[in-house]
DNA sequence: GTCTATAATTAGATAGAC
DNA sequence: GTCTATCTAATTATAGAC
């Protein structure tokens, strides 16, 4: 639990306010310790990808140590999948969920609602980009895991429900349509604190979330 | 010069035609080895980002070794900061003859070609947006100093040369114009192994480059 | 200018005490 | 389950021969 040369965030102590309830199961504290790495290394690999981000630091944002970490997660490899598999399931699940909650709308209200929600959800999980980025110059064996596990079934859906053709584009265009649509709604996020000492606006404030989302929704769907 | 345990390209070997020709002054022997390596490390920088990218194996792929390296560059840190030069010295001199070249035509066919162009310098220098990535969520000296000496000239030049007017946008919407167009533009080029396994398209063929060239200049100025 | 050898750190993975 | 100690290999930077 000793802190690693190389610095990163400071974390509240949570482990001091765990000591004030009662003891639970060491499989429950197990479980804890487990998800406490898991949201250490979505962070630490979204901030600096894959081979920047050691071990050792992830070890000490979620308050413990490496030799713990390699009992929950026996290979860094096994670590960047489990943090990919939340990272992406959790956009599946919310995509999904929202597909069906604009089920009645017209095609084109649907299709810009369905962005102004994408840039939402994009601006709380700036991760998804840098996984994506990240992955996305080097057809190594995670970048194929990632592409055939999570972005294919996300681009055959965005044709298949009409988001393409709603906005007005030839399926045949999805390929330019999909990757221009994440790249003007996820790259402000991913590099928000550049953006901030650029123009002196921070994209994380929830206007200038929802200023964006208008934007983006104009572009695609006008 | 031997070949370090991380797999690069293999390279052709540069120096067995150097043999055949006239033997040159030293000093010209080094600039080109500076140079050598110069390209090498823009190509391990934005393969990989800054902390994975490592001396050696940019040495590697410039057919020397990381003691010569050393010479040119002293700290990989300077190493970055030519690279970085190189790469956006060359992007801020093909917009300034763009705009210049431009002058005469009309606002919106102006902006019109200048993104058009914009893509088509960025399918050939992908390398452009990994930088601002790799240097865009924390701000360390790297990013502070990316964003002061050429990406501020960058934005407050958009908006003077009337850009974002002629695109149909208040100056206040600057910012979220700003990063949209370059995440529409350059995602699918920063990415193209993944997207060539996701869809199909490879998008460093000309005919996907114009196709996404006048794809994003509908989406911003219609 | 070039290249070999090496010092000082840091990395991921492992062993074993508790 | 947790944590300390350690192994092996890779990293940047340096010293010095040619």
């Amino acid at each position: 639990m000793t802190k690693p040369k190389v610095k990163s965030k400071s974390k509240a102590q949570i482990k001091a306010t765990a000591k004030t309830r009662p003891a639970k199961s060491t499989a429950s504290r197990g479980e804890a310790t487990r998800e406490r790495i898991l949201v250490a290394a979505i962070e630490a690999f979204a901030e600096k990808g894959y081979e920047a981000a050691s071990t050792r630091d992830i070890a000490y944002r979620a308050e413990t140590d490496q030799g713990l970490l390699t009992y929950h997660y026996p290979s860094k490899d096994d670590l960047w999948r489990a943090a990919a598999d939340r990272t992406f399931g959790s956009f599946d699940k919310r995509m999904d969920e929202l597909l069906i909650e604009l089920d009645h709308a017209d095609p084109k209200a649907r299709a810009r609602e369905f962005i102004r929600e994408f840039v939402r959800f994009s601006a709380a999980n700036p991760e998804f980009f840098r996984f994506m980025v990240d992955e996305g110059n080097l057809l190594d064996d995670r970048t194929k895991w990632l592409v055939d596990t999570y972005l294919k079934k996300r681009f055959i859906t965005m044709k298949e429900r009409g988001i393409i053709r709603a906005a007005g584009y030839e399926d045949s265009q999805a390929p330019h349509v999909f990757y221009a649509l994440i790249g003007a709604v996820q790259l402000i996020f991913a590099v928000a604190p550049n953006c901030k000492r650029l123009t002196g606006l921070d994209p994380r404030k929830p206007k200038a979330i929802e200023a964006h989302a208008e934007l983006v929704a104009n572009l695609i769907v006008p």
